[in-house]
Formats: structure tokens, C-alpha cells, sequence
RNA sequence: GCGGCGGUACCGAAGCGGUCAAACGGGCUGGAUUUAGACUCCAGCGGCUUAGUGCCUUCGCAGGUUCGAAUCCUGUCCGCCGCACCA
């Protein structure tokens, strides 16, 4: 029979809505508060999302039924430029990002409403929550809620919250490098470039060489080679600027020029001379006070640093191969000069420029293996070199401890200028070429801040983590926090209350919204003119004179109480890239400003979806919605699937095969309890019933363990797939006859058992068994300890061996139709001398000894004895595991008779080892009967 | 480079000192059932052997500790993720 999910689905979701149980609000029951970060709102949620959201689920699912009260909110998340900026490109009709909106479905008419921000927000905050709903999740949507300015009353919270920061020092202004898009006045992220990811601004250093009147500031990631300059390049056929730069004269190339600007130094350009113009200038290394003179140089870019650079042919390949081409060419100016060596490193001479150049055969500026020389010798030499006596103070100290000294030296001395560059190209999605620019009057948190980092620690060290194997990564990320820019000028969001030119960043305005679900409610009955920083401080914090706030005093203690009751949040739960920026925000600011009871006790952090077993990925086609998934498998099939594929931080996989095979499992685990539940059993009370219920219950022991953790596929393969193939042994070995008491048992708790992962065909399950209440708010399984008993396991183990080894025996002796076949349960005494074996042998391996001790009690049959307890000391792996008494052993034999019988189609006979005097039954041992086929 | 997590059979993955040729799921092979498929059931999926046994090879690679190692130690190689101004 093929079960209709879909319908199901619809049926209890129906059913859940109208009796709203997940509607939850403050009782006396204990509560277990679970949040997920809210998704933003620019396209249809896809399975990445809702793995991450479906763990959350079944976690509330289960907490509810171990009897707690369980919230579980949701809201949208807009604050940010993509919206904003998609939004602009569907008003300039963007090929690119119709389409976009076109592959999700939406029709040629609908697109000109998405030049309004606002409409994606809606539409896809409304077509994420019919998908949510769809899959079953147990949300209390009461309290959902959209961030940025277009929900007032978010705004007020979030202005709350900055002044709040701000009062206690935690916001602080200051200026920092970014990657920046000229043409679009505005930083540019990893995600907006269209080149050049991963890139980030670096310092340089500016080294002034002078002549009389002029500064060519030389810029180098390598300031330690200063003393090795033998020349500075520039290139002649660039156009170079005079400019005054901080009061001085500077040579620099024209780009240069706007990224000085942009970091904040004062310039006034003069005049433009071609570079060839400046070729032949003498000038001064400030540091060696040696004279110099500015050589021609191809390679060198206007877009990196200045457009001058020094010349260090002893350590730099570069500089090198120039040199030797101008040498080459018999350029006067060149002749004379020699590298001048000041690294000491090992495996290389005097100028490893010079050999490196050597080894990988490199002639001229022109080789393209100039930069792998050029790494090769910076690495080996920054790792390993040594300073030489010609660099004064710094001789015999390492280039890494050297390096930051000698910055901070040529800048106290002025002799060298900072300015930030990006190493490789970096291009923005508008196609503009960016540079680094310093930002200025920046807002940030300071997450640099020492107390504030030493309370974050103290928040992590308190708080479970699922799993804890990601402790390392949080302690890491929060120790190397530095301050967070939190402010932004574009995109939609709110306003700084003290700053209006700002708005907070998106990152920064979603780091305690947690605290916001409890009390949505309450603000709602207040009227937006009453909801300030005072009234916050009243509901949050308990701070102030409620009289003072013109507010009706039950809805202020209302919404106190509600808030004293679900907070701290027990469970946050998300993807585990946010453990980098958003958890560790969302730990930083919760320990700003709520007191240590109202900290988050939980987090939980999971991998990513695969798609079969490929990163998902928009452009390479890989890529699922969630409706997409629902609806060719239905919510069930999809939750259980995935939630079964894998755990803690490792990626899950959408596989169609195992949700095919999963479908087609619960379908037969459907039938299954509808054709057993309460009927067609014996009464049981046999071996084999007892060894059923041990199985059942201690899976359901070990499941509710994993459960507790959020091990989800421990807990499914324990609960589900364990028990249904120790079902189906259950079912052979009784014939059939399987006890209703059993079966009663196995059915209600593996329905409950399954709730959270699938509720829906629970739910049916549980009202065609003919229960009353709805499945969501039943009791976890109680797995009964009393019924646990390892030992029946161990016997029926014996049985299982013992039948597949009889099957071996019979195709080896190759006997196709035995007529009799004989089992012989080996002695007590075995047992008790493998016991005592297995005692001895952990604490001396002196076959003297163990025989000594063992023999006391085996004297009447030494011979047989002796042999085994040589056997077993030399090799204890094989003192068999069993410790079941023969009188055990031989009646689960016994009553497992009729069953070989039926498998083996022949008679069997069940012997005890003494009171047979075949020689075979010698053989037999503890949880191996001897076998004999006639 | 820094930090985190990992490398186990065809794939995913469990195991974390003896019960390990290694759970469980997917896949595959053979057989039963079936009009045929699907589903289901049985047997099997390192090799050679064998009255249920024994031996060899295997848990990234190389060493070591131990009576005994997939499991502990050391070294080494490889993969994935993050390294920020932002969803």
C-alpha cells in the first residue's frame, strides 16, 4: 500500500494549527527556549537552511515530550544592502537579476514590484513560512517579526540595545582600512567582488628615499631589506605625480595619488613627469645613509604601493634580474652596482636571489617564474634569516623578530610612512578596480577589550555545546576578535540613535533578537511612542520606575515576566560558518548587557547539506529549495533523511536513493504497526520475548541518550533501523507467533520514538491506534531499565552463531538434506574455568601461575583443563565472551528447536556436553555448542 | 602562514587497547517471491583455505609502545572549513 505523505501532512498540520499547540506561552511547567538565526529574506529557502532549522525542530519536538515547555520562534531577517541593491537592480532591469527572480518562479508581471525593497521582503518572509509550515515545523508564529526600520517597534529595541552598548563603553568611533569601490563609494565584501576574494588590506611600508628637494617613498612588504638597497626602480614609461604629501614632496605614480587621499593624507598634486624623467636621480637610503641612484624598471606596476621601489638584487629575484638586464644592456648607472648581502640563511650563500635566479634559470624581468622565486626566497628567508652584522642594532636577531621593530623604529623616526595595499587585484561586481581606503568616524564594538572578552569566555566555558568538539574553534575565534565596524551608510536597517548618518550593520543588529521573542507580544499592545530606552530598561533589566513610563502596569509585567521566564535561551542552533561572526557577536553582547543568569546556556553547530555528496552550488546547478524537496518526497521523507545522514559538524548529504528507500521504509513500518498493534500476538513470556523487549528498550535507552545531545543519527539508528531488524529476527525465530504484549510495546514506543523526526504519519499512527491526544504532546518513550539484560542478549547471540554455523557446516560437509542434527551445551565447569581464566589473565601471563591457581579447581579433569587454559593464556582473545550458565544456555536452545527445525528442515536435538559420550561433544564451549550432522 | 575538524571496505559512516575482516545506512551480486517490475525475504560483497577452522593482507603513510593496536605515542603526507567589516 502506498501511504499518501502529502495528505498526511496537511491533515495534522491542519489539526496542530487549529488546537495551536505550539503556541506557547509561560506556565509552571519547566521551559526549554530553541532559536535559530532568522534567514534573510532574498530568495526561497533552500535544504542548507533547513537542516540547520529541521535540528532545531526535532530537539523542540523532543524537549516538549520529555514535558517541557517549548518555545520555538522564527523570524526575517532584512537588514543589509542585498535586498537593497537587488532591489536597484530590478529598477535598472538587470539581465542578471530578472532572470534570478524569473528561476524561482515568478511570472514577467511580477517582477516590477521587486524595484521595492519592501516587497521581497514580504514576499519571501511569506513564501519561506508557507515552506516552514509545509515542513512541519513547531513554530509559534505568533511571535514572528521582520528587523530594519520597516518594524518600528525592532528598531526601538535595536536603539535600546547601541545606546545601552554605548553607556557602558563598548561603542567606541575610530577609523580602519577597507576594501573600497571608488565608483561606488562603499566597501566591498568577499561576496560583492567579482575578483580578487579573500583579499585584505595590507600594510606597507612607505621607506623615504630623498634627494634634495624630493621623497620617492618606497614601498615594500619587506623594510628589513632596506639595508641591502642598492638602487630604487621606477618605470619609465609610467606617469609619475609630484605632490605634496603631509608637507613633504613626493614621486608617486598617478593611481597612487586617490588611494592617498583615501587614506587620509594630505595631498596636493603639482605636476606630472613621465617616469624616464626621474631615471638618474640620486637618492639617500635613510636608514644606511647611503646614496643611491633611481634606476629604469619595467615591472614595477602603478597600481601596487607608489610606483617606486627600492632595489635589493641580494635578496629580491626581481631586483636581480632587473639589475642584471641593465647591466646586460651596458647602462652606465648600473655597472657598478654589487648586491649587498644582509640575511644570513641557511642552505643559501651570500644572495639567494642570485642563486635561486640560477637554479630555476631566470635571465630577465620577462620570467614567469620570477614570482615563485620570489616567494621561495621571502619564506625561506623570513622563517630561518638572520640579520647581519651590516643591518647595526638588529644584527643576529631573526627576520621575524626584526620586522615589527624595525616598522615601529622608521615610523617614530619618520623615516617611512604606512599606507594599506591589496596584494592581488581586487575587482567590485560593478567591474571597478578597488583599493584600500581608511574609513573614517567609524562605529565599532569593541570586542578588543579585555573584560569584555574575559566574560565572553566565562559565558563559553558555562554554556553546553553540540557538539563540544567545537569548543577549540569558539575559544579561538573569540580570543582573536578584534573591534567590529558595526555601522554602515547604505543598505536598509536602523538608524544610530546618536548618528543618523549611520545604520546598523547587519551583523550587529541580530546578536541578542533573541531576547525580543518573548516580549513581541506586549509591545504590540503598547503604542509605539511609549516603546523607548526606559521601558527596555524596565522589561530587560529591571531597571527603573515603572511609573515613569506612562504605560498600563500589567503589560509592562506582563511582558517582564514573560521574558524572566523564557530567557536565557537553552538551545541556539545554526550552520557552522557563524561560529566565526555571528555566535561569538551573539555571546559578546548578551554577556554586554544582560546579567550572568539571563547568559545562553546552549549552542549548536552543524555542517552543511550536500547534494549528492557535491557542495551545493546556484551556478553548477546544485541546488535544492526546500519546496523542491517537499514536494517530490514529503516533509516526513525529507526531515527523517537528512536528519539520518549524518551528525554533529559534519555535512549531511541529500541523497534521492536513500529518501526513496527511506519513503518506502516508513511504509512499511506504517503498515507494520497498524496490522500488529493490539492483535495477532501469543502471550509470550518466552526467551525470545524477554530478548525482544531488551533489544526495543535498550535501543530506546541509547536513543534518548543520543537524543539528549542532538545526535540524531545515533539516535535513528538505534531507535528505528536496530529495532526494526531485531524485529524481523524476532518475527523468524517465533514463527510468526509474536507476543501482543510485545508488539503493543514496540509499536507506541517506537511511534512516540519517531515523532520528532516524523510527525506527521505519527500523529496518524497514534490516532489509528486509537489514541485520544495528539502524538506532540505525549511522553518520550520510558525505556523500562528491568527489561534490560545484557545476558539474554548473549544468549540469543549463542543462538544466532550456532545457526549460522551449523549452515556452514552443512555446505561444507556438503550435506543437503541432514536428517538429524545434534547440539551439545558445553559443561559448567567451562564456564567457570573461562571465567576464571579471563580473572588471572589481565594480571600475570605466566602460564605457570594461571595454571597453578585454575588447576585448584579443575583437578578431577586436569587433562581437559590444563589444554585450555594454555590455549587461553597464550591467546586470551580467545576465551570466549559468554558467561551465560549451561542450564541458559541449553533451554534457549531448547526453545529455539522448532524454530531450527523450521529453517534447517530436519530434526534437532539439544544434548548437554556431559550427558552425551559422543566425541564431538567435547568440543563443545561457553556460547558454541559442539555440532554434529548425521 | 595561523586556527579548527578530519583521513576506516564501492560510497556515507560507527568503532577509540583484546568480543575487529570492522556496526548501521546506501549501493552491488546471487537466490526466493512476482506476469514483469517495484516492494519484501534469504545468502553474500579483502584473499586463500576448512565439518563450524586456520592463515595471510587491510583502517592515509612510516616508525614506536604493548603479550596484543583501526584504537596509545612520534614523525610525515593529504583533504575540508574559517581567517572578518558581511549574509
Amino acid at each position: 500500500m502506498s501511504l499518501d505523505f502529502h495528505k498526511l501532512a496537511r491533515k495534522w498540520q491542519r489539526r496542530w494549527k487549529a488546537q495551536r499547540v505550539f503556541e506557547s506561552d509561560p506556565s509552571d511547567k519547566p521551559k526549554f527556549f530553541l532559536t535559530t538565526p532568522y534567514p534573510y529574506v532574498n530568495g526561497l529557502l533552500h535544504i542548507g537552511h533547513t537542516y540547520t532549522y529541521m535540528r532545531v525542530d526535532a530537539f523542540a519536538r523532543f524537549k516538549r515530550m520529555r514535558g517541557f515547555n517549548v518555545l520555538f520562534p522564527f523570524a526575517w531577517h532584512a537588514t543589509g544592502s542585498p535586498i537593497d541593491t537587488a532591489a536597484k537592480k530590478v529598477a535598472e532591469n538587470e539581465p542578471g537579476q530578472l532572470n534570478a527572480l524569473k528561476l524561482m518562479g515568478f511570472k514577467d508581471e511580477d517582477l516590477p514590484a521587486f524595484k521595492e525593497p519592501l516587497h521581497w521582503v514580504k514576499t519571501f518572509s511569506r513564501e519561506a513560512k508557507k515552506d516552514l509550515m509545509r515542513y512541519g515545523m513547531s513554530i509559534d508564529w505568533r511571535r514572528e517579526f521582520v528587523t530594519t526600520d520597516l518594524n518600528p517597534r525592532y528598531s526601538k529595541f535595536i536603539k535600546w540595545q547601541f545606546n545601552t552598548l554605548k553607556k557602558k563603553g563598548f561603542v567606541v568611533q575610530g577609523e580602519h582600512p577597507v576594501v573600497w569601490c571608488p565608483k561606488e563609494n562603499a566597501p566591498v565584501g568577499d561576496h560583492a567582488r567579482a575578483e580578487g576574494e579573500g583579499e585584505t588590506p595590507q600594510e606597507m611600508l612607505l621607506v623615504k628615499f630623498k634627494t634634495d628637494g624630493h621623497v620617492f617613498p618606497c614601498a615594500t612588504f619587506r623594510p628589513e631589506t632596506v639595508f641591502g638597497v642598492t638602487n630604487v626602480w621606477v618605470n619609465p614609461d609610467l606617469t609619475y605625480v609630484e605632490a605634496v604629501v603631509d608637507g613633504e614632496h613626493w614621486m608617486v605614480s598617478e593611481p597612487c595619488v586617490r588611494k592617498l587621499l583615501d587614506q587620509k593624507h594630505d595631498v596636493k598634486e603639482l605636476k606630472r613627469r613621465k617616469g624616464s624623467e626621474l631615471v638618474g636621480a640620486k637618492v639617500r637610503n635613510p636608514v644606511t645613509g647611503v646614496e643611491v641612484p633611481v634606476l629604469p624598471a619595467f615591472f614595477v606596476s602603478a597600481d601596487t604601493g607608489t610606483g617606486v621601489v627600492m632595489s635589493v638584487p641580494a635578496h629580491a629575484p626581481f631586483d636581480w634580474a632587473a639589475l642584471k638586464e641593465l647591466q646586460d644592456k651596458g647602462m652606465p648607472d648600473a655597472q657598478n652596482l654589487k648586491p649587498v648581502s644582509l640575511i644570513q640563511v641557511e642552505g643559501f650563500g651570500e644572495f639567494p636571489a642570485v642563486e635561486v635566479c640560477r637554479q630555476l634559470s631566470i635571465a630577465d624581468t620577462k620570467n614567469a617564474r620570477l614570482e615563485e622565486a620570489t616567494q621561495l626566497v621571502y619564506k625561506k628567508e623570513f622563517h630561518t634569516g638572520k640579520l647581519k652584522q651590516n643591518t647595526g642594532k638588529y644584527a643576529g636577531k631573526g627576520v621575524q623578530e626584526v620586522k615589527p621593530l624595525l616598522i615601529a623604529d622608521l615610523k617614530a623616526e619618520k623615516k617611512a610612512a604606512v599606507m594599506f595595499e591589496l596584494v592581488g587585484k581586487v575587482v567590485c561586481r560593478c567591474l571597478a578596480r578597488c583599493h584600500v581606503k581608511i574609513v573614517d568616524n567609524q562605529w565599532f564594538l569593541k570586542y578588543s577589550d579585555a573584560q569584555w572578552k574575559q566574560s565572553a569566555m566565562k559565558c563559553l566555558q558555562q554554556m553546553k555545546l553540540y557538539p563540544d568538539k567545537v569548543r577549540g574553534q569558539f575559544e579561538y575565534v573569540l580570543d582573536w576578535l578584534q573591534d567590529w565596524a558595526c555601522t554602515r551608510e547604505v543598505g536598509l536597517g536602523t538608524n544610530l540613535p546618536w548618528d543618523k548618518h549611520w545604520k546598523v550593520e547587519s551583523l550587529s543588529d541580530s546578536t541578542i533578537y533573541n531576547a525580543f521573542y518573548p516580549v513581541i507580544q506586549h509591545l504590540k499592545k503598547i503604542s509605539l511612542g511609549k516603546v523607548n530606552d526606559k521601558l527596555f530598561d524596565y522589561v530587560f533589566l529591571g531597571v527603573g520606575n515603572p511609573d515613569d513610563l506612562g504605560v498600563d502596569h500589567k503589560l509592562l509585567d506582563d511582558a517582564r515576566r514573560e521574558f524572566l521566564y523564557w530567557y536565557p535561551v537553552d538551545f541556539r542552533n545554526s550552520g557552522k560558518d557563524l561560529v566565526q561572526n555571528h555566535l561569538a557577536f551573539y555571546i559578546f553582547n548578551h554577556v554586554a548587557l544582560f546579567p550572568e543568569q539571563l547568559w545562553p546556556k546552549g549552542i549548536g553547530v552543524n555542517g552543511y547539506v550536500t547534494i549528492g555528496s557535491k557542495k551545493m552550488s546556484k551556478s553548477k546547478g546544485i541546488f535544492k529549495t526546500l519546496r523542491q524537496v517537499i514536494e517530490t518526497f514529503s516533509a516526513d521523507v525529507t526531515r527523517v533523511s537528512i536528519l539520518s545522514s549524518n551528525e554533529e559538524m559534519n555535512d549531511v548529504d541529500w541523497d534521492s536513493e536513500v529518501a526513496e528507500s527511506m519513503k518506502a521504509k516508513l511504509e512499511q513500518w506504517y503498515d507494520f504497526a497498524l496490522k500488529f498493534y493490539g492483535k495477532n500476538g501469543v502471550s509470550g513470556g518466552r526467551e525470545i520475548d524477554r530478548w525482544m523487549e531488551h533489544q526495543l528498550h535498550s535501543a530506546m535507552r541509547d536513543a534518548t541518550v543520543a537524543m539528549d545531545e542532538t545526535l540524531y543519527r545515533t539516535a535513528i539508528q538505534r531507535g528505528f533501523f536496530d529495532v526494526q531488524r531485531h524485529l524481523k529476527w524476532y518475527s523468524r525465530r517465533t514463527a510468526g507467533q509474536m507476543s501482543q504484549q510485545v508488539l503493543t510495546d514496540l509499536v507506541e514506543l517506537q511511534t512516540l520514538f519517531l515523532a520528532p523526526f516524523t510527525p506527521h504519519v505519527c500523529e496518524e499512527v497514534w490516532s489509528k491506534l486509537g489514541k485520544s491526544g495528539l502524538i506532540v504532546n505525549e511522553k518520550w518513550p520510558l525505556f523500562d531499565g528491568n527489561k534490560v539484560n545484557v545476558q539474554l542478549e548473549q544468549v540469543e547471540d549463542t543462538m544466532a552463531r550456532t545457526l549460522d554455523d551449523v549452515q556452514q557446516v552443512l555446505k561444507l560437509a556438503k550435506v543437503e538434506h541432514p536428517k538429524l542434527i545434534t547440539l551439545f551445551v558445553a559443561a559448567d565447569w567451562k564456564v567457570l574455568l573461562c571465567r576464571k581464566v579471563k580473572e588471572l589473565v589481565v594480571q600475570t601471563r605466566d602460564i605457570g601461575q594461571v595454571m597453578k591457581s585454575v588447576m585448584v579447581d579443575f583437578k578431577d579433569r586436569a587433562q581437559e583443563a590444563s589444554a585450555l587454559v594454555q590455549k587461553f593464556v597464550k591467546d586470551p582473545s580467545r576465551i570466549p565472551l559468554a558467561s551465560a550458565h549451561q542450564e541458559a544456555e541449553f533451554q534457549n536452545l531448547v526453545d529455539a528447536v522448532a524454530f531450527l527445525k523450521e529453517v534447517l528442515n530436519c530434526s534437532v536435538e539439544v544434548i548437554k556436553e556431559q550427558d552425551s559420550s559422543e566425541l564431538k561433544a567435547k568440543q563443545a564451549m561457553p556460547g558454541k555448542p559442539a555440532i554434529l550432522v548425521k
